[in-house]
DNA sequence: CGTTTAATTGAAAGCAGTCAAACTATGTGG
DNA sequence: CCACATAGTTTGACTGCTTTCAATTAAACG
């Protein structure tokens, strides 16, 4: 576990990748016009970097938890037991999450949130969170939206779960992953490295993993995807999102569909 | 359909049926500690009242609205269309809910919302909106917990249409709606409205009218419900919780299980 | 290498969907 | 007040998409 002091010194022109906050500062910087200051407010958060193996959970339902977590390296989603034992993965957080906003002011957890593969967080504690987004409108309003994009998201789970047939499902939430991706910078030219498990997307879809599988196959035999392990590439976009009805529109990401030229 | 000049005055000792934004000041209140003159401002926002028929959108998906729409009588639920014509409701707004706060900040709607029943809404220009969040922390703050613990009860859906079968769904969105209407004192002695037909029930269940029906018949035989009409009467609260696989816990309601002594 | 985890495949069963028709309540107009 | 229209509920028979169960293969790991 690596913890280094809370930062604070203004950083000008930085690079993006130097500071553990960036990529969720240009995530706020998308979602509202900053005023003078909040920039610097943002990246002088105190915070504390920890890294921790895949599975490691980061909150669990139930908990109270005294800061909130942005992921800068790995993978993590959001997840629920029924009393039955079965578990419904509802979200997928990606390099540059704020993995429990919630939390700034929700006190107990209703969710667990566990990592997908070994991942590295910035620790933000609670009350500077609360004091920035009482003391800066703006940042609040970044922070209002981004919590509205999330739960736009989660109304697209609802709907991919709840009224789209097997096919469709997994291949939904392949469009969501690339698009997502392709926002952050995260899709090489020949696809994508799926960073879960067939169990794992049964999940997320609720389906199981012996069903998870014989989609995949399928959608891999009609041509539409090629798989090697979890990597992904989509030898068809267009056709992708037609068997997914996928629509970005839902994400509420501004840039147009560059995917269209990659693949 | 009525409309009202702006309201300004500072109303102190109200009764809360008079204002029409009372019921969602009360939600407010309840989010979180307001400072001097957050409750006036809230009361002071310009507001055109109106009434519409059941079965109207008050929003359509793609829409650019200028407004935000708060529930003051009546029922209303979020809706999206799949490409295949089915539909999925993934959320129902009662009596003091604010129906499309996502659009204060974000520009186009991702989904639609259409009344259950006949209703009034007190519309608030969005504008209005955005200048009272910006200038007041601790109303920004609590309307960024009313979106979070909206996204709780997302979650929560996903969940319900993911990994619960039939009996469980229904038994849940009956247990959801007697918890939030209790919380808003819209619950009779002997049981409650369901504002809905079976078919929107099986629309946010991610079931079918034929088997919802088959469902609710079996939870009358199994003496758990009662049902004249749409009046649904719990005969055994506990027992229906735990075939709902149901916790209280993700509404975020302070108030301890008051239903327990209703039923 | 042996061990463990994940992916794959086949056969059978089941939950919920589809289709179609009857029934009920409510409202409307003559 | 009754005939009729409409919307919603109820029921039965049949189909089918996914699950379940079980076993095999492949990859990752120490």
């Amino acid at each position: 576990m690596i913890v280094l002091p809370p930062q604070t010194a203004v950083l000008e022109h930085m690079n993006p990748f130097e500071h553990p906050l960036a990529t969720w500062l240009h995530q706020i910087e998308c979602s509202g016009k900053l005023a003078i200051g909040d920039r610097e407010a943002v990246l002088g958060l105190p915070y504390r970097l920890k890294q921790f193996d895949a599975g490691s959970y980061l909150i669990r339902e139930g908990d109270l938890p005294n800061h909130c977590a942005v992921l800068t390296k790995g993978y993590a989603f959001r997840q629920k037991l029924t009393g039955s034992g079965s578990r419904q993965i509802m979200a997928v957080c990606i390099p540059g999450d704020a993995v429990d906003l919630q939390n700034i002011f929700l006190d107990v957890s209703d969710h667990s949130v566990q990592l997908l593969t070994q991942a590295r967080v910035a620790e933000i504690p609670r009350d500077s969170l609360q004091d920035l987004v009482a003391s800066r409108p703006a940042v609040a309003e970044a922070v209002i939206t981004l919590t509205l994009i999330e739960s736009s998201i989660l109304r697209e789970w609802v709907v991919n779960v709840g009224r789209r047939d097997s096919r469709a499902r997994i291949a939904h939430i392949l469009c969501e992953f690339a698009v997502r991706l392709e926002a952050r910078g995260l899709i090489e030219d020949d696809g994508f490295e799926l960073p879960m498990t067939q169990e794992q997307l049964a999940d997320a879809t609720g389906l199981t993993s012996v069903h998870v599988n014989r989609v995949l196959k399928t959608l891999e035999a009609e041509g539409l995807i090629s798989r090697r392990r979890r990597h992904i590439r989509f030898n068809d976009w267009r056709a992708l999102q037609d068997v997914g009805d996928f629509s970005r529109r839902y994400l509420h990401i501004d840039d147009h569909d560059t995917l269209a030229q990659t693949f």
